[in-house]
DNA sequence: TGATCCCGCCAACGT
DNA sequence: ACGTTGGCGGGATCA
């Protein structure tokens, strides 16, 4: 299978969209890389002017751009002349590249013009680094430099080494709810506003060190450490490949992001958001080298977010001076729709087709990872048996035709305009929110019926709610131009519903290093983030006041530039729509397979109030751990997927990591634990995960470990908010199972049916286990 | 000069 | 052992 390895020029040619530029005339040896290549390579100059041209979007780009973009011409032109004439001495030198045009915004700009912003779904928009980076001749490093960026708004996705798969920005809009979602969950916004306060601080005395440290304190709390957020549709494959060490320019690219998508204004200047990165990582030493180090990555990664025209540079004048800054210009971001399109999709989810595969697909999509929401945190053990999984899984996808992409052309019509969206479903959308408002505020403030409301749901249940409501209605038709559901999408769209406010359902891992901030923090730190979880209330005030400063800061001039947009309103995610747990019930009906129950309840958690705290590692998209099935799936493989996804969700581990996490230390419990809270995210299925919790919990030995206390776990968990703060969860899986399960019954079935599955996650766990870190 | 950020060394990983 | 990824920061360019 694994044909596709190395994908030599050969293939590339064919498949690439562009193709045509240039006649290979060199090596191509893949890596060997061309170090200094004169000008008289391959690409012509001609076809780069074209992409450059096409790439450029009219107004868009700032007139400064546009005199780059000329001036790049105009210099590739003469460069394309002198080399075509001959070189002659040094003059060709001169001519070549201005370091403007070696600039990694123009080369993003050369990249993305070989693609569609709206790829079909299925074409083989499939990237080649190696042709890539040949034909834009470029060293692959700063292709790589691309990729990641747009790998984290999921534009693009590994495939496989030297392989990537085009989505465009299909799903872009998902994936900003999603960070969106996340960055308020880390109070992004207060963070911000803390910064400010200092700076502003800092003017009068200087003592910046002192400050810091105040930060540190401050901030140590809230730097929550997520590492990265995935899309129900790409996930697992995301985690595979950013290994643990991934932390940086994927995610801090998503870091990045999310604090345009909860600042007021709107606009971020590097200096900030270079201390929330850093103080995230480490709170430590702010020392300058960091700093500037940190700087210099976001250009990096602002340059290649400009050129997606996501965002632009300004320039906040503050009483210091003027300070660099970027604003975003990308479209806004409407927590909201994800909800109602996935409900959308969900009702449009019966299977759809495709082949057998497909609907294969996403129907164990649905069943399983349904919902997408299922978070969870990933300890670095945890990922690495995901990865191995999801290696087998690539391998067996890794066929030409693996469907993989799937999800893209899904969401390209769903998410794609999500203002559009958003309208036509708004009234729908406005009875959704309605009900999930109630919903929540019920969580919010009657732990209890959220509780029994979860229990029950992820189980048979049969809410009272109406499942889809609102999905029903409409759009995904419009969105959707292929009946059946683009089988990312598809089968997403179902999973995501349940979720909560943005609906978008995300995973996030742990870092190991994290886990032990964690664990550090985890007294005060915990605590913060409670109240939060629920606290979108909060955090919107917070907000408020944030902006206020923000603009009082100098950005304001900036945000002149157009107030208009002003999210407020929109940034809390309230909607939820409970049709999740509904969609849960229908699918674990339709599934009744013992997986398809679990994830259910997972889904139910999926409820994103979420702890945002924690300091995560990764987002993933639950929902699709399915996908990768397909025909080319073993059984062991799925068993494997299964378990881990179980793991995920379940909630067993998700109770266990809670507790974990504050108590890490005491129990010597890894990261590993904590995962799982993250996951917990949602309330919801906070209830429904002890039981499977317990599951786990058994079949792992570390029960030992975990077992920690139930009311150790509970007060986690509340605090974290992952539970409402009534509910309370039994560490111990029988007595979790007893005080939620309004279905034993349920229960009993999920954990049997997870027993397959368990035994594989025992493994893995076992693995993880033996690997070390459970020494203690 | 400060803002940008290219370049490529070299380590972490995967195979 | 070798190839792929990609963290990182020196130091060149730009404004």
């Amino acid at each position: 299978r694994s044909v596709l390895k190395t994908p030599l020029k050969q293939a590339a040619t064919s498949h690439l969209v562009l193709t045509e530029i240039q006649p290979a005339c060199q090596p191509l040896t893949t890596p060997p890389k061309p170090k200094e290549v004169l000008p008289a390579d391959p690409w012509t100059p001609t076809s780069n002017l074209k992409m450059l041209i096409s790439a450029a979007s009219p107004e868009i780009r700032s007139r400064e751009q546009r005199r780059e973009l000329s001036n790049t011409t105009s210099e590739v032109l003469q460069a394309k002349h002198c080399l075509q004439e001959h070189l002659s001495g040094d003059e060709y030198e001169k001519s070549q590249p201005s370091r403007k045009e070696k600039s990694l915004g123009l080369l993003c700009h050369k990249f993305l013009a070989r693609y569609p912003d709206y790829p079909s779904t299925a074409e083989n928009n499939y990237i080649c680094l190696d042709e890539v980076a040949e034909e834009l001749n470029v060293e692959r490093r700063r292709i790589y430099d691309i990729v990641n960026v747009l790998e984290s708004l999921h534009m693009v996705s590994r495939l496989a080494k030297n392989r990537y798969a085009w989505h465009g920005r299909h799903n872009l809009s998902k994936t900003l709810q999603a960070l969106k979602k996340v960055g308020e969950e880390n109070k992004y916004t207060q963070q911000i506003q803390m910064i400010k306060k200092r700076e502003y601080e800092h003017e009068f005395d200087f003592d910046g060190e002192r400050q810091e440290e105040m930060a540190r304190s401050f901030g140590s709390n809230e730097h929550s450490e997520m590492s990265f957020v995935e899309l129900p549709g790409m996930e697992f494959r995301a985690a595979s490949v950013n290994s643990r060490k991934d932390k940086s320019l994927r995610v801090m690219s998503q870091k990045f992001v999310m604090l345009f998508l909860v600042s007021t204004p709107q606009i971020v200047s590097l200096e900030v958001a270079a201390k929330i990165l850093i103080g995230e990582d480490q709170l430590e030493d702010l020392d300058k080298s960091k700093f500037k180090t940190k700087i210099r990555r976001l250009y990096d990664i602002a340059n290649v977010l400009s050129s997606l025209e996501l965002i632009k540079k300004v320039h906040v004048t503050e009483e210091r001076g003027r300070k660099p800054a970027f604003k975003w210009t990308g479209p806004e971001v409407l927590p909201d729709i994800q909800d109602t399109k996935l409900a959308t999709t969900s009702t449009t989810c019966p299977p759809p087709i495709s082949e057998s595969i497909t609907s294969k697909e996403q129907c164990s999509k649905n069943l399983f990872p349904s919902r997408g929401r299922q978070n969870f945190t990933r300890h670095p053990s945890l990922i690495k048996l995901v990865k191995s999984i999801e290696n087998d899984r690539r391998k067996i996808q890794s066929a030409p035709t693996s469907p993989v992409k799937i999800s893209a052309g899904t969401d390209q019509n769903l998410s794609a305009f999500p203002g559009k969206m958003a309208q036509v479903p708004a009234i729908a959308k406005h009875q959704l929110e309605g009900q999930s408002m109630k919903a929540k505020e019920m969580k919010m403030k009657l732990p209890r019926s959220a509780l029994e409301c979860n229990l029950p749901s992820p189980e048979v249940v049969p809410k009272p709610e109406p499942p889809c409501t609102a999905a029903p209605s409409q759009p995904s038709a419009l969105t959707q131009p292929l009946g059946v559901c683009s089988p990312s999408q598809g089968s997403a769209p179902p999973v995501m519903l349940p979720h909560t406010h943005s609906g978008v359902s995300y995973a996030i891992y742990l870092h190991p290093s994290q886990a032990h901030t964690v664990t550090t923090y985890s007294p005060s730190f915990m605590l913060q983030p409670l109240p939060c979880a629920n606290v979108t209330g909060i955090k919107n005030i917070n907000s408020k006041v944030l902006n206020k400063i923000t603009t009082e800061e100098g950005d304001n001039q900036i945000a002149a530039d157009d107030p208009t947009k002003s999210l407020t309103a929109k940034e809390r995610p309230t909607i939820k729509s409970e049709t999740s747990s509904q969609r849960c019930l229908k699918r674990s009906q339709a599934l009744q397979e013992n997986h398809l129950i679990k994830r259910c309840r997972s889904d139910e958690e999926g409820l994103d109030t979420s702890l945002t705290f924690f300091p995560s590692g990764y987002l993933i998209p639950l929902t699709q751990c399915t996908h990768g099935n397909k025909a080319g799936f073993s059984d062991k493989e799925k068993a494997g997927i299964c378990s881990l996804q179980h793991t995920t969700y379940s909630s067993p581990i998700a109770g266990v990591i809670p507790v974990t996490a504050s108590e890490l230390k005491a129990v010597n419990i890894p990261a590993f634990h904590i995962t799982p809270l993250n996951i917990m995210l949602s309330p919801t299925s906070i209830a429904a995960g002890p039981v499977l919790s317990n599951s786990c919990l058994n079949s792992s030995n570390t029960s030992s470990a975990q077992n920690p206390s139930s009311s150790v776990l509970n007060f986690t968990l509340q605090h974290v908010g992952l539970i409402p703060a009534g509910v309370q969860v039994s560490a111990n899986p029988v007595l979790q199972q007893v005080p939620l399960s309004s279905q034993p019954e349920n229960v009993s079935q999920s954990s049997e049916n997870m027993n397959l599955q368990e035994e594989k996650v025992s493994q893995n766990i076992s693995q993880l286990l033996d690997s070390g870190w459970l020494s203690g």
